[in-house]
RNA sequence: CGGGGUAUAGCGCAGUCUGGUAGCGCACCUGCUUUGGGAGCAGGGUGUCGGGGGUUCGAAUCCCUCUACCCCGACCA
């Protein structure tokens, strides 16, 4: 993409009204405009990232086992009222009315209308286990919307919902999407931390917030240093298999929030030099629930013996729209965003020093050219402005690897190459520098 | 939902107390000079002063009212 062409309204001073630093530079860098409290455009860059998360989410899902649909943002009021949860859910719920007076609801999850899905359809336990997901913006008319994409009122998430026969099979569903999560958030570049969790309005009596570890983050956390060591399961793992072993390595150590803080536990199972206190930020919850939708919507199927029973279902949810800010909140410096290579917008950001100048331009377009035709993602700010704002619109938006060229370098053959996370720099030929990228000239 | 605050150009702000027909910096447009870390000179205002109503010869400014947004706290992917 050449600069010159994309849009890309970056801000020199930030707003006022964003006061934590993923919001304030997700606006300098063009990446959302607020339309509403809690409500935001997606500009190209932040769209751009959005579709990355989504993506890895996706690919993370199908992994292990989960089937992808898509249900409707609106849904009817009805179907809520079968679980009791049109009342139960208060004011936080955005109530529509349709030209006929019907009553709709913009959905702010979907238990009960993929539990009416589920139950239109399945009647035996040989169509069991079975995992629905979809990734559908959502709706909660918070009280107090607030820090940017982190907390908006609409937002992208990721709910995925298991359909077990019994409380041991469901269990087994949970410990899937466990390690999916796991798997999802390292991929992200995010150090994520399972913690216990209470179930809150939904239900259930197994629960697990996964939380990103980041200095500005919202609350509080306390965890055994040790935790934060263990390997995340590679991408061979086998889902078929049973994974209690390593859930369990991962949910024995101590690992907790502010507002569920043993204090005494923490100080007797954790020694002094493993104890960490930090901020965090949720980005998942993982969910069982067992009979709770499935018995008042009738969800049965019959099981092996003849007899109809309610399935046990779980609940499993990533906000993939907060994860944009949370990547950014763990990841950047003062100059700026600085993205992990997963999620980047563009892999690449190349900057011509010298528009206009002929050497340098054809230089340049050869870059260019070498890197789209191998599929690299790269933004050539192919503008005429002075080379301080191109290297701070650079550092600003964050991309991994930026290839600078000018007349002063060409002279000697070699271009400039950084890499945005460690701050390196080699004055090296072009040919060299696409090889670092992992593009090998021919 | 309780408490506090703000609303004037794309962004950051002054002007409001004491009414006189809108301004500063950045951004943007035109021209020239520049160009290796947020340039210089000259010219240009792109605005229902959040909306509605009122007072007044005259309202960004005073009064009434509505709305939006932000911050602190209690709640959430």
């Amino acid at each position: 993409m050449r600069l010159s062409r994309y849009f890309l309204p970056v801000l020199k001073e930030t707003p006022a009204e964003a006061q934590i630093l993923s919001h304030r530079l997700m606006l300098r860098a063009g990446m959302i405009r607020q339309e509403a409290a809690g409500i935001y455009a997606w500009l190209p860059l932040g769209f751009r990232v959005l579709k990355n998360i989504e993506r890895i989410v996706r690919e993370e899902m199908d992994r292990a086992g989960a089937i992808e649909l898509l249900m409707p943002t609106l849904q009817l009021a009805d179907l809520w009222r079968e679980t009791g949860r049109y009342d139960a859910y208060g004011p936080e719920m955005l109530r529509i009315r349709d030209r006929h007076d019907r009553e709709l609801l913009y959905g702010p999850t979907n238990e009960d209308m993929i539990t009416e899905i589920f139950r239109a359809s399945v009647r035996s336990y040989r169509s069991l286990p079975l995992n629905l997901y979809h990734m559908q913006w959502k709706f909660r008319d918070e009280q107090r919307p607030r820090f940017g994409v982190m907390r908006g009122r609409e937002f992208l998430m990721k709910d995925a919902y298991s359909f077990d026969l019994d409380e041991a099979g469901a269990r087994r569903a949970y410990n899937r999407m466990f390690v999916a999560y796991l798997r999802t958030f390292a991929r992200m570049g995010l150090k994520a931390i399972p913690m216990r969790a209470e179930t809150g309005p939904i239900g259930g009596d197994l629960s697990h917030e996964f939380i990103v570890l980041a200095d500005t983050g919202e609350s509080a956390v306390f965890c055994d240093r040790r935790v934060l060591d263990l390997a995340v399961p590679d991408d061979d793992i086998d889902y078929e298999g049973d994974l209690s072993a390593l859930i369990a390595q991962w949910t024995n150590g101590y690992a907790a929030t502010e507002d569920v803080h043993d204090v005494a536990r923490f100080e007797r199972e954790v020694s002094v030099e493993d104890r960490v206190h930090t901020r965090g930020i949720e980005v998942g919850q993982v969910f069982y629930f067992g009979t709770k939708y499935s018995a008042p919507m009738k969800a049965v199927v019959t099981g092996p013996d003849g007899v109809e029973r309610p399935i046990h279902g779980g609940s499993y949810g990533i906000g993939v729209s907060r994860l944009v800010g949370a990547i950014i909140e763990a990841s950047h410096d003062d100059a700026g965003i600085v993205w992990p290579d997963s999620v980047a917008p563009f892999k690449v950001g190349l900057v011509n020093l010298k528009a206009g100048d002929a050497a340098t331009d054809s230089a340049c377009e050869r870059i260019y050219a070498d890197l789209e035709a191998v599929g690299i993602d790269v933004l050539y700010d192919d503008t005429a402005e002075r080379a301080g704002v191109k290297f701070s619109t650079m550092d600003l938006i964050g991309l991994p690897w930026q290839v600078v060229v000018g007349p002063r370098g060409l002279a000697n053959g070699t271009v400039e190459l950084k890499r945005r996370a460690t701050g390196e720099r080699f004055e090296i030929t072009p040919d060299a520098a696409l090889a670092k990228i992992g593009v090998e000239r021919r």
